[in-house]
RNA sequence: GGGAGAUUAGCUCAGCUGGUUCAGAGCACCUGCCUUACAAGCAGGGGGUCACUGGUUCGAACCCAGUAUCUCCCACCA
């Protein structure tokens, strides 16, 4: 029967995944419970477990495993997103390293690469979530580029297409040089930074026969594409530049003529009032140029580097061309001044390089259509968002949402379904078959074709016809993932999709509401005719313990696995839920980790007191008491655990069962029933006892399954368990009575005996030194079912009742009721008068407030009856309060 | 520039419909204890002008207005 002093992790985490495993108990399969679902947000195949994944998994976890315990079908659906871009930054970084260039390869080359590094790291990530104690099913588990789920995503792409919400066209987009592809809006972060204002020179065109001797001056930003200028443009009701209307001017250094032009877009206010512009490379001078026939010139590669329509700087990347530029403008004259300038420049979301808008043909898909019902169903709370707070801001996005830019530059992820032959409009086709087929039709249709034509036709096709190099979108593919999970497009009607769909929760951050959270409503909505889910858990961000956000760069972002081979799952898990209220960032600090810790050896060692205990048959139950009242408590605090659960306040809930466990059961409970050394326990209390445990286990389990179900499996105290008679699939316990009587008289005996070991503290006797105790009872308090408990838990000698005061002891009151400690040396009588006096002195603060309410009419005539009653009784229980304090100085003087 | 939210103990946060769950919890801190379940522990204790200024009310941490600071979201001013 020796059992470590210490929880240990390690010895058990594995051994119980393995059996949960074996047992099946994660899986999950349509019946007839009630199903309750979660789809996990698929992490980034090739990416490893980081702080926010720990988070928002043991949310989803502890959601999952209650779900089960009270006896729904839970069903944990785990997966991996390809992350198109992400990933292929990512590989084409690996393949420089290794001396190939993506140039250099072709599209089959490159993915077979991708497809080696997938099944090389993939998957490493759903390795480390079982270490958290994920109970995923796994058999479940899905990846956004398998077959059957690419195959929705080109099915998807066709039907939108059909119904004319996806289109193609050139516009400007945002321009990842570093990825070189386009991005969605979403997709770029603003950020400020810290820039210079050139403040440049153009030299105004004379007229006939006169020399260039006047010139303007335009501030920009981007030095680097006056080359690519188009035109200057004033505000033509800016009196200033009144004599410039008409005008040409030249460009600083290749002297190429531009028009000067009006528009009143120009701010008169900003900069010089002249604004330079450069169709190719800014979003409103794009439009400006529409309106003024402007020609686009387009001196930036994609990779961002200058190319020839630059004439200058060809070659050199934008960054770099910009400070040169500067210098050779400074040198030919035409740097009339530079500014400090902060503005917000885009990044991209994936590879932080700076965007560049950039005129391209794209692939788009339009929202507004989707986006009403969508913003409906969180408007009127089928969907709802927790916290609410988010509604707003959902509101406002999709209110204003633009159309969704899906194409991409990129070969990692689902090519883009639209086939091309010769000038021919695009046909949007499932198979190159098809596509063909659907040009033989074209044809067919314009000039009659035989059979014979069609043949040759075809195979002329067959041969030029080539396939949009673009793929779409990640959260194209990722829109549809409750759906697809569940097969849903391949086989509409399937058992599964019917049984899960629509999903309970949906756990995940609030960075990608509208990425992922609103797209996903959407695609429900369009393909289900339901929203994906009820409930959107939005999680903090884990930030460090001062307040900056975990990153790698920053390096200060703990790797989980070494918190968990430290702390333990549990005391992870633990700790991570105990800092983190839905919807608040959380200031991650290892020592949460090590008070969850901390809690788990609290168990453990409950658990070694009541392991240890022998049960003698023949005692009698002494403890009845202490059970009943535990018994209440229990019910008490599970009340509220509930309710905070309902709520998902899991913090809360999480901090109830703490301190059901640390405060009431150990440090009161066991303190009351516990034997002396060596001592057996009578059966009744026992069985009780053990009774409570396995409650407590439960209702532990979703937070720590790895202890509590290690524990769940001694025999010595629970028996011999059966093969699935597991803590994972155990009945979650309910509510049952609370007697409010007891709770509150055991609530006076907890005061008491607090007072009396307060007594020993500051006098310093030793909590061995046991004390006489006298009892004035002046309420309806049965002291005699409570001795027991005040005489061990205080240590008491001897309690005696009394019909007035015990002169000379320390005295207290607990509820109504007066007690005596009477030491066996002289009291200290000043120390005590002062005691007493302060205690006086601030009840008498408090009931002259209560009388000055009192004494205002306007207070009795307006507030509710039930407070001003309260009110009385306040009053009434305080002067009853200080006169026998009042009484016990008295007694102390005399 | 627009919008949303926050500000309560040293730290992280509760505080619902204005009034005994109104000033709370956990951690940290202080004091005393190695009392055979646990020092990763036990017992006890101290600690806040509820950001600021006004207003409404018999009564405000809570409602209203303004101010300050912070965070987030959205936005094309060179």
């Amino acid at each position: 029967m020796s059992i470590p002093k210490t929880y240990n992790p390690q010895a058990t985490e594995d051994k119980w995944y393995q059996y949960w495993l074996n047992k099946k108990f994660f899986r999950s399969v349509p019946d007839e419970r009630e199903p309750y679902t979660i789809v996990i947000p698929p992490p980034n195949v090739t990416g490893v477990l980081h702080m926010g994944h720990m988070l928002n998994n043991t949310i989803q976890d502890v959601l999952i495993r209650r779900a089960r315990m009270q006896g729904k079908n839970a069903c944990w659906v785990p997966g991996t997103d390809h992350a198109s871009i992400a990933t292929e930054a990512k590989l084409v970084a690996m393949l420089k390293e290794r001396g190939i260039d993506k140039k250099d390869i072709s599209r089959e080359q490159f993915l077979n690469y991708a497809y080696e590094w997938k099944d090389k790291y993939g998957g490493i990530i759903l390795k480390q979530l079982e270490k958290l104690g994920a109970s995923c099913d796994w058999d479940r588990t899905r990846f956004t580029m398998e077959e059957e789920l690419s195959e929705a995503v080109i099915d998807t792409f066709i039907h939108l297409y059909k119904k004319g919400w996806i289109y193609r066209g050139v516009r400007m987009v945002n321009w990842d040089p570093k990825g070189k592809t386009a991005v969605s809006d979403e997709e770029v972060i603003r950020k400020e930074v810290n820039q210079k204002l050139y403040y440049i020179k153009y030299s105004i065109k004379a007229e006939k026969d006169q020399a260039d001797t006047e010139y303007l001056i335009i501030a920009t930003t981007r030095p680097e594409t006056i080359m690519a200028d188009a035109a200057i443009c004033i505000n033509p009701n800016d009196e200033r530049f009144h004599h410039l209307k008409g005008k040409k001017v030249y460009i600083p250094l290749i002297n190429r003529e531009i028009p000067i032009i009006e528009d009143e877009y120009v701010d008169m206010e900003f900069g010089t009032g002249c604004l330079k512009v450069t169709p190719a490379h800014d979003l409103n001078d794009y439009e400006l140029g529409l309106r003024h026939n402007l020609p686009v010139i387009d001196i930036l590669n994609t990779d961002g580097t200058l190319n020839e329509l630059a004439v200058i700087l060809v070659g050199e990347d934008r960054f770099a061309a910009r400070k040169k530029i500067a210098a050779m403008l400074e040198e030919a004259g035409h740097l009339e001044k530079v500014e400090d300038y902060k503005s917000q420049i885009g990044f991209s979301e994936r590879t932080d390089a700076a965007i560049e808008p950039r005129l391209s043909m794209q692939w788009f898909c339009k929202m507004d259509e989707m986006a009403k019902p969508a913003l409906d169903y969180v408007l009127n709370g089928d969907v709802k968002l927790i916290p609410d707070k988010f509604i707003n801001t959902y509101r406002h996005w999709m209110e204003n949402v633009k159309d969704w830019c899906i194409s991409r530059q990129l070969w990692w992820g689902q090519q883009i379904p639209a086939w091309y032959f010769q000038h021919e409009a695009p046909v949007i086709a499932k198979t190159k078959a098809e596509a063909i087929e659907e040009l033989v039709q074209r044809m067919d249709a314009r000039s009659k074709m035989t059979e014979e034509e069609k043949k040759g036709f075809r195979l002329q096709v067959s041969e030029f016809i080539k396939q949009d190099e673009d793929v779409v979108d990640t959260w194209f593919s990722s829109w549809l993932w409750p759906i697809s999970v569940f097969d849903g497009f391949k086989d509409p009607d399937n058992a599964d999709i019917n049984y899960y769909y629509p999903t309970n929760d949906l756990v995940t951050a609030p960075e990608i509401l509208f990425f992922w959270v609103a797209r996903m409503i959407m695609a429900g909505h369009e393909f289900r005719g339901k929203a994906p889910f009820k409930n959107v858990y939005l999680t903090g961000i884990v930030r460090d313990k001062i307040g900056r956000k975990m990153s790698k760069s920053l390096g200060n972002s703990p790797d989980p696995i070494d918190l968990i081979e430290k702390y333990g799952a549990d005391g992870v898990r633990v700790g991570m839920l105990l800092c983190s209220p839905a919807g608040n960032d959380l200031m991650f600090d290892e020592s949460y980790c090590e008070q969850g810790r901390n809690f788990a050896n609290k168990i453990w060692n409950a658990f070694r007191l009541v392991k240890g205990w022998e049960v003698d048959a023949t005692l009698p139950n002494i403890n009845q008491q202490a059970i009943n009242w535990f018994e209440s408590n229990f019910n008490q605090a599970l009340a509220e655990i509930e309710d905070n659960y309902k709520q998902y306040r899991l913090s809360e809930a999480l901090m109830g069962i703490y301190k059901l466990v640390w405060d009431d059961f150990c440090s009161w409970y066991l303190e009351m029933i516990k034997p002396a050394y060596q001592q057996p326990i009578d059966a009744h209390t026992y069985q009780a006892t053990i009774q409570f445990f396995e409650r407590l286990l439960k209702l532990l389990h979703p937070f720590m399954p790895f202890l509590t179900e290690e524990l769940w499996h001694e025999e010595e105290v629970f028996g011999v368990r059966g093969e699935m008679d597991c803590c994972i699939v155990a009945p979650y316990p309910a509510v049952s009575a609370i007697d409010e009587k007891l709770l509150k008289d055991m609530g006076v005996m907890m005061q008491a005996i607090s007072e009396v070991r307060n007594i020993r503290n500051t006098k310093q006797i030793s909590p061995k030194e046991a004390l006489p105790l006298d009892i004035k009872v002046n309420s309806d308090i049965q002291y005699n079912d409570y001795l027991s408990i005040i005489s061990k838990l205080a240590n008491i000698t001897e309690v005696k009742f009394v019909d007035d005061k015990v002169a000379g002891s320390s005295s207290f009151i607990s509820g109504k009721d007066e007690f005596f400690i009477t030491l066996a040396g002289n009291i200290d009588v000043d120390a005590e008068r002062e005691r007493l006096q302060k205690e006086i002195d601030y009840l008498k603060g408090f009931l002259k407030s209560v009388e000055a309410k009192l004494g205002n009419e306007r207070f009795v005539q307006n507030a509710k009856a039930e407070i001003v009653e309260n009110e009385r009784r306040k009053k009434a229980d305080a002067e009853a309060k200080i006169n026998i304090l009042e009484e016990s100085l008295e007694a102390l003087a005399g």
